[in-house]
DNA sequence: AACATACTCAACCGCCCTGTA
DNA sequence: GTACAGGGCGGTTGAGTATGT
């Protein structure tokens, strides 16, 4: 349409607010109502626009207004409708009581948006941004390297907020699981256990990372599509999970003993065998390995038996969330599925041998009783 | 102590929507 | 159907403040 702004006629006061003006303001509008906002200023003997006197009640005057820092619940809801309505400030604010939509546009733009940002999440669309997940294995490694190294030169300060990042990251998958749990809980009552609780919102900034960290640095020179393949807890002394490119080439891996990683498992046809320290030793010796798309999705303490149990691939943190649709989960070799691939064959969420709930499979994410996930802070 | 940088948030700008003549 | 006024909304700005060097 194109009219020109209330506020373009001259003579008319512009910026901050002083105290005489406000007390004006509040006076005409508790005395009659602000009315026709245009008109109000001449009637209240302010020199203002319409508009300028409009905001200033709404976002400052109005004695509704609750001020001071968001609590943790606010802070959750935001993010909740957030990542429904999008930029609906308005919209947002009718949920919070007292809370003017400028105001929690101001903390998403100063805080919640840099804190999604921070994690690894795309703040429009609150999914896992796809450039800083191909970072996160090497992310992990780091983390996993800090863990698992005694050697102090590695652990720098880079590091450590490296794998303070990593954490992070995690724990917002987390969040962002039971974020869009919340939304389909409200229609449908299929995960009962993440029905989003306004009065017991989940704390995700004192959430404590209680998984271990691991990630394979691998030589792809001659497959670029690694398997991964599990100790069967017979030749590895029990020591967990190898990483096999599956080809000819010197092999080139790092096995944890107490991680479960995310990709559905061949029968241990190729297994190779390394204790802990050569693992590491190969990882440190190999700076330019390239980094693989596995995740870790829980520890184990398995024994030849779980070979059915591995769940997923996850290259990409998007994909982490459960699909209750199902699926199986196979331990046919394929050699052509790359690890992290959710189309592949081998590989489903809740499949065979995964969690039969979401619940659980957070929880095996996160190590984590399922009783327990509902006290989360 | 001085300066630089980062952060916060009130306020403004301009577009859009709705109601009305 | 069209034009306009009024209000609402989201994006952006910039002064003031806090923090770091």
């Amino acid at each position: 349409m194109g009219r020109s702004p209330c506020c373009d006629e001259s003579g008319l006061k512009k910026g901050p607010w002083t105290p005489e003006e406000d007390q004006k303001l509040v006076y005409h509008i508790q005395k009659h109502g602000h009315g026709s906002w245009r008109a109000l200023p001449k009637l209240a003997g302010l020199n203002r626009c319409g508009k300028s006197c409009r905001l200033r009640w709404t976002n400052y005057l109005r004695p509704d207004i609750k001020r001071g820092k968001f609590s943790q619940e606010e802070e959750q809801t935001i993010l909740h409708l957030h990542s429904i309505l999008g930029n609906k400030w308005s919209a947002i604010a009718s949920h919070l009581p007292g809370r003017t939509d400028n105001e929690i546009k101001n903390f998403w733009n100063t805080h919640l948006k840099k804190k999604l940002i921070q994690m690894g999440f795309d703040p429009m669309t609150h999914q896992p941004r796809t450039d800083l997940v191909s970072t996160l294995p090497y992310l992990l490694a780091l983390a996993s390297m800090m863990d698992n190294n005694n050697n102090t030169s590695i652990i720098d300060e880079h590091a450590l907020s490296l794998q303070a990042e990593a954490i992070q990251m995690a724990k917002l998958q987390y969040l962002h699981y039971l974020l869009q749990s919340s939304s389909s809980s409200s229609s449908s009552s299929s995960n009962p256990n993440f029905a989003f609780d306004q009065n017991n919102p989940i704390n995700i900034t004192n959430m404590e990372a209680p998984f271990s960290l691991l990630n394979v640095k691998e030589n792809h020179n001659n497959n670029p599509n690694p398997s991964v393949i599990m100790d069967d807890n017979t030749n590895n002394n029990g020591n967990g999970i190898i990483i096999d490119d599956d080809s000819s080439c010197q092999p080139l891996h790092y096995y944890h003993p107490n991680v479960l990683l995310s990709h559905s498992l061949d029968p241990p046809s190729q297994q190779v065998s390394f204790n802990s320290q050569s693992c590491l030793n190969n990882i440190n010796e190999q700076g330019q390995g390239t980094t693989t798309n596995y995740a870790i999705i829980s520890q184990m303490d398995h024994t030849a038996d779980d070979n059915s149990s591995w769940i997923v691939p996850s290259s990409s943190p998007s994909s982490i969330a459960p699909n209750n649709n199902g699926g199986s989960t196979t331990t046919s070799n394929n050699n052509n599925n790359t690890p992290g691939d959710t189309s592949s064959t081998t590989s489903s969420y809740g499949g065979e041998g995964a969690p039969s709930s979401s619940s659980s499979y957070w929880s095996e994410l996160f190590l984590v009783d399922p009783a327990i996930m509902h006290e989360l802070p």
